[in-house]
RNA sequence: GGUGGCGUGGCCGAGAGGCGAGGCAGCGGCCUGCAAAGCCGUGCACACGGGUUCGAAUCCCGUCGCCACCUCCA
């Protein structure tokens, strides 16, 4: 029973293996705050929120961190200096919309979620250092800037398996003060159209840090020089997580012992861009389906695949998660009062632990999930309740540890309760007249009351086995 | 040009040398007064061309097509 992972770093399954038995630290990167969450940014939080309860399933205590990054050309740029909203409100606001767009689907919130704004001494402590090694210079063109050395650290590459000739000169680039257009910036000068608040005292002069060095300061900060899980989407793997590595090792720290990246979601073939203006944003998918619907989509298809959004799979989605609650539902009402004293602890099938374990394996394990529901409403046909019970046990457990259990009070729907006992009154009024209908077969009229419940989009289902409420049951479609 | 990935049945989406994951849709059946839900059955699937092998969707070579990163990006 031992949880293997892809390593991107050696292009490798690689059994886990944790720095201290029984821990994990994972560091995750997050969002840079700079405009509204899209489907891609679900997936990628989903995909880690996954590893983590699953590591946590498998008797790990986890420390998992995701950044925010909220402070970058971008967020400048989009809350312009001398506009109503500043930068630093801009940058807020979104990060709030992130954390509600996280949290509707299940994504449970990290131990710690630090901004880059408040680590800044720490960045700025880490430069200091590289500077000291020799990995890193100050521009000597009065910008302020200062860069890391590519050309002293001769791993530079080794992450993305790249050679450092081969790696284009981007003809637009910018070179500035840099020793080599390849070499990245560990701060930034300031310039004098950017905003005073968006500028810290340094050694080199006022200015801000640069994208990189903020998360191998802050995985540092929290997780320590070494840890053991460092993901993100792999769009960054290059260039961000590259020279991030790079940063902390030229530093001395032996920093990720894993690389972990998520694939990412397309739209009709394409990445999601401004340009093209095919963004699918959280908000829209969010007012599509249920948001567990949402969470279920996006597990479905193995973390590290690319994803192709569509319409159509999402509804597919539903109706598949709708079979799982389907039986859920069923075995709750069959089974309400019944007690099994075989019937322990939830129990999770070995098939889906194994297949967990397999670097996250989710569609497999989502093939023995539904092995189970289709086991457990054959039980439920026949009537062997004790078997039902305890499929039902083992769905539930499946669910939860995938975060996707139907009857978890994080997905209830708010409801009037007295309204909701006025409805049934009224429903359950119309059942017992079709009820009564259908006994002295007078099908027309049953057919009628079933029919005026239907427009109003009521749907009836007679049970086969009658159950404590009722041979027939009613559900809102 | 460099690096990496992908092409699986109508659709989504796993797998990775031999026994056809799972879901959605369709078709046939069981159940039902009829439905719904559920159950059972139903697919000569693995881009193309060679090769290795007793055996390949899975390995090797080649071809075609698509995508990503190399610039901000989950």
């Amino acid at each position: 029973m031992t949880v293997r992972l892809y390593d991107s770093r050696t292009q490798s399954l690689r059994e886990f293996e944790p720095l201290e038995p029984g821990r994990v630290g994972i560091y995750v990167c997050g969002p840079t705050v700079q405009s509204s969450p899209h489907i891609g940014h679900l997936r990628s939080a989903l995909a880690y929120d996954l590893w983590r309860r699953w590591l946590s399933a498998r008797g790990f205590a986890v420390t998992f961190v995701r950044n925010v990054t909220d402070i970058d050309d971008k967020i400048l740029a989009n809350a312009p200096a001398g506009g109503f909203e500043p930068w630093w409100a801009l940058a807020y606001r979104i990060e709030l919309e992130f954390t509600a767009g996280y949290s509707r689907i299940g994504i449970l919130a990290p131990t710690y979620e630090p901004r880059a704004t408040a680590s800044v001494p720490q960045m700025q402590e880490l430069i200091n250092s590289l500077i000291e090694r020799g990995h890193a210079y100050v521009a000597d063109d009065g910008s302020g800037d200062v860069y890391f050395d590519v050309k002293t650290w001769p791993a530079y590459g080794e992450l993305t398996n790249q050679k450092l000739d081969d790696m284009a000169d981007s003809p637009d680039a910018e070179t500035r003060g840099k020793r080599d257009p390849r070499d990245f910036a560990l701060w930034k000068g300031a310039k004098p159209a950017e905003p005073e608040s968006a500028t810290w005292t340094s050694p080199w002069g006022p200015g801000r840090p640069g994208w990189h060095i903020e998360c191998s300061a802050m995985a540092k900060r929290y997780l320590g020089p070494a840890f053991d899980i460092h993901g993100g989407g792999l769009d960054l793997r290059f260039p961000h997580h590259e020279n991030e590595l790079a940063q902390s090792t030229a530093d001395g720290d032996a920093f990720a012992s894993y690389w972990v990246h998520n694939g990412l979601v397309n739209v009709e073939g394409q990445k999601m861009s401004k340009s093209l203006g095919n963004s699918v944003f959280a908000s829209e998918l969010l007012a599509l389906v249920r948001p567990v619907v949402v969470r279920y989509y996006l597990a479905s298809a193995h973390y590290r695949s690319t994803m192709d959004y569509s319409h159509g799979a999402l509804i597919e989605a539903e109706t598949a998660f709708a079979r799982i609650e389907g039986f859920l539902d069923r075995a709750s009402r069959a089974l309400e009062g019944q007690h099994f004293a075989n019937v322990g602890a939830p129990v999770i099938p070995d098939a889906f632990g194994a297949a967990l374990d397999d670097d996250l394996g989710v569609p497999q394990a989502l093939a023995v999930l539904h092995d189970s529901v289709r086991a457990g409403n054959t039980a439920l046909d026949d009537g062997e309740f004790e078997t039902a019970a305890r499929l039902r046990e083992e769905v539930v457990a499946m669910t939860e540890v995938l975060g996707v259990n139907p009857h978890s009070p994080e997905w209830a729907v708010a409801t009037d309760g007295a309204a909701s006992a006025a409805l049934d009154a009224l429903v359950q009024r119309l059942i017992d007249d079709r009820a009564s209908a259908r006994d002295a077969k007078d099908f027309a009229a049953a057919d009628r009351i079933r029919d005026e419940l239907t427009a109003a989009g009521i749907v009836l289902e007679d049970a086969k086995n009658a159950d404590a409420s009722g041979s027939t049951h009613w559900s809102i479609a």
